[in-house]
DNA sequence: CATTGTGAATCCGTTCACAGCG
DNA sequence: CGCTGTGAACGGATTCACAATG
């Protein structure tokens, strides 16, 4: 029975982290029901997923089901929790008080157990010093190193102008952040030791044009 | 020489079209620049992409290039935005006007030509009447069908509360569009011919605290 | 006996290496 | 001669089909 103890395992692809992240929401819901007891076949049926790549997916891990029944809910939710290291505070700053940044840490499913989204940033000093909708306080932007040691932030995430991307997301990292989300559309090169993602809400567009395009019969129509 | 015209392609991967539209991101900063050629060896020197994988993504849509010399940037530019559906105007309308939806809506980057946001829905009857910081209107929720329509808008954004994420797109649908992005935590049951995709920016953070799980040692270490 | 876990088969995207061409 | 365009090799991820098993 090979019982992958957690941190022991190959490397595992994105879209399967991703995968369990769904499942893990899944099962959130399906406990919220009662359900003590779900099979691959039911959650393909119910949400749409694929009940073999469910099993693959939790194959890298360990083994987690019983056969001839399913996944007892709560065993396989704590399991996952362990498995995409959610069972474990990480605490947030989100530097960026413009919309996007309050939009984020404001959000009731963005600052949730475990995270914890513990301050703002802004360079506007009528920001500073004040606090979010929900309560966030907005902090100075030229103290982001600073305060994110203080804070003992792990994740930083950068809600500001292109221009500012680049030194915005240094400063975090010289506060001691490990990982970094990057929501401005300018791809941030890569930090020794700090995982970093680019998230370009400024392509999003472009994704649906070419499907529209692809849909259309055939556009203007260039003269041959 | 397989010219494919426009519109006359086999099917693209995603992946491909992410990589086209960051690609004719980099053509306008170097004709910015005023420079008039450059090969796939340069884009991969100057902006870290892979130079066989762009010959191939273009490869996909038909001949751009001169052999021996590389690509004009004015003219493959100019292809790719065909290719991408980007020579086209596009009204885009964005429901929900919190703090995401006046982010995307206000952003330089979002509403820029080919692309037009058009207006902002919100139930709120504090906001409606009223405009965005850039100017755009925001209108009332109950009319997004019938606006939507007015308007012509042909891609719509679901920037509302999870509960709401249902009726907002398929209002929107009803109104006309055939593109949504949805950035709601639920993910869309897919709408006869239009395309729709999911953005979870709840996700993102799981995402980021696998990676912090995967490089620690061994967390509060079950007792074995 | 239904369902898991998994080797084998398949599919798809990326990388390589070079023929073809301006 | 240099670079594009591309067939072939490669690799990883998904799907299939079934043996193992509680």
């Amino acid at each position: 029975m090979t019982v992958t103890p957690r941190g022991r395992h190959a490397p595992v692809s994105e879209a399967t982290t991703h995968r369990l992240s769904l499942l893990l929401r899944c099962l959130r819901i399906l406990d919220g029901e009662g359900v003590g007891t779900i099979s691959s076949r039911l959650l393909e049926e119910r949400f749409g997923m694929n009940s073999a790549q469910i099993r693959k997916d939790l194959a890298q891990f360990g083994e987690f089901g019983v056969r001839g029944v399913g996944y007892r809910i709560p065993v396989l939710r704590d399991r996952l929790r362990g498995v995409l290291g959610l069972d474990r505070a990480r605490i947030v700053v989100v530097a960026g008080a413009g919309n996007l940044g309050l939009a984020l840490a404001d959000s009731r499913n963005f600052n949730s157990p475990p995270f914890r989204v513990a301050a703002l940033f802004d360079v506007d000093p009528a920001k500073v010093g004040t606090a979010s909708r929900t309560g966030i306080p907005i902090l100075a932007g030229t103290d982001i190193a600073r305060q994110t040691q203080a804070l003992g932030a792990e994740i930083g995430v950068v809600a500001v102008p292109a221009e500012a991307a680049g030194p915005t997301a240094a400063a975090l990292v010289a506060g001691g952040a490990r990982a970094i989300r990057n929501f401005a559309p300018t791809p941030l090169g890569p930090f020794r030791g700090v995982a970093l993602k680019n998230v370009d809400l400024t392509l999003f567009l472009d994704g649906l044009s070419y499907l529209l395009a692809a849909s259309e019969p055939a556009p203007p129509a260039p003269e041959p």
